[in-house]
DNA sequence: CACGCCTTTATTGTTCAACAATAAAGGAGA
DNA sequence: TCTCCTTTATTGTTGAACAATAAAGGCGTG
């Protein structure tokens, strides 16, 4: 047997793969618009093109990987129509699980770990690690409408939307201003106030997508994204 | 080459077995708590085992099917949980979508196709169309929010949510009476009053999922559930 | 009889090699 | 320059093989 993947979990090593690739494509060192070869990436990473092609299923799924039959599959290319659907979504969501929260909840007790990973990673200016953070408050925020299916769902959007901060040239603009407002965010919920926590976050949104869209139209400005294939 | 599966679409083979086991999960030829078999499964439907794995991760991906490591693939037995749960988000996602809608909104029109399918198909007695039909009802709802993800994740759910259906004795008493409430809910919005027809629908979903949790308990006690294994 | 331990056995997990099917690329001819 | 054909690399799919695992059954021992 060959040499395992080293630091991922998975009960079977199909998983194992799917998180191995989920966490390359989520930390951009997968582009978007690059093909993945079976052949290749599955002899890089020491497993059979059978093993990775159920990972790819998987990914797929998940939409951060596109299947187009007999040429092969992709790292998902964001689209500008794909974001304004995810933040359409996270204001459908999280403001309407924030604004019938109660304070108490454990996910409220997660959303105040998050911003404080987040203020901790700001001080080394470790901006992934800030933008991993921001998310997982996000997710906190989800969590606080108790749907184990909409958590699922979340997670998903979230991994999806990371795939386009990928496209993104300055993180520190992308995530740093989120890290105070989140915090203003969590102190209004603990305040008791959760209908004007959830407006503070439907503002921030409306900022934020405002912020990755102008971010993306200069990508798309330099890069030429019509076509997906010819991107060596 | 083996006989081709008839009747089902699909631009490559796992995506047609996959949309084929769709089918039979959510049809009911394939009961709760019943394990697939990969080497039965996979000749009965003359397609390889690596094919039908393919297959497998995605019906699992979609929660129709649980996947045990070495130990194989069960269709999903729905708990008492998951039906609370998927209402819970159906009041959350459906409600919503209805209250801001436009009624010249595209959806509608799929609204009202539904609405008259339904009526069509419960002359001829055929409930199981009609709960179909009444599911497409639904689902034309969600589109009026405007979210090809929310429309993916919602037909997922309903999916899910047919499993359960699937357990219950008397599919009448299920489906007929929202034929009727579902036609209220379309001409109220038609009427221009989105509010209250979302209020409107609330009301039935809250009744709807009495019905179902009061069904599934009787089923409960008869079956014994406890234990997915042990299930021949 | 009950309890834990070992062996057996059937099934899934994973790999490999082969071939069919397809789409892209390149070349010949008009 | 354009179209059609051929070539080529890649994916789609299969069958067989073996490894790894969990369930079932048997076997002593108390």
């Amino acid at each position: 047997m060959r040499e395992p993947i080293a630091g991922e979990t998975g009960r079977t090593l199909g998983e194992t793969v799917t998180n191995r690739v989920r966490r390359m494509l989520v930390e951009g060192e997968l582009i978007p618009g690059q093909r993945l070869s079976e052949a290749g990436l599955s002899e890089q990473l020491g497993i059979s093109r059978n093993t990775l092609r159920e990972a790819f299923r998987s990914l797929a799924h998940e939409g951060l990987v596109t299947h187009h039959p007999n040429r092969g599959v992709f790292v998902t290319t964001p689209s500008m129509a794909s974001i304004v659907d995810i933040y359409r979504l996270r204001r459908f969501i999280e403001c309407r699980a924030l604004a019938e929260a109660w304070p108490g909840h454990p996910g409220a007790r997660a959303m105040r770990a998050a911003v404080a990973d987040a203020g901790t990673h700001r001080e080394t200016q470790d901006w992934n690690a800030v933008g991993t953070a921001n998310m997982a408050f996000h997710a906190a925020i989800v969590e606080l409408a108790d749907s184990e299916r909409l958590n699922v769902f979340f997670r998903r959007l979230a991994a999806e939307l990371r795939l386009a901060f990928g496209l993104i040239a300055d993180p520190e603009m992308l995530h740093e201003p989120y890290v105070a407002m989140n915090r203003r965010v969590l102190d209004t919920l603990e305040a008791g106030r959760p209908r004007e926590a959830s407006e503070l976050l439907e503002h921030y949104l409306v900022q934020s997508e405002r912020l990755v869209l102008a971010a993306y139209t200069r990508y798309e400005e330099g890069a030429n994204i019509a076509s997906t294939p010819g991107m060596d």
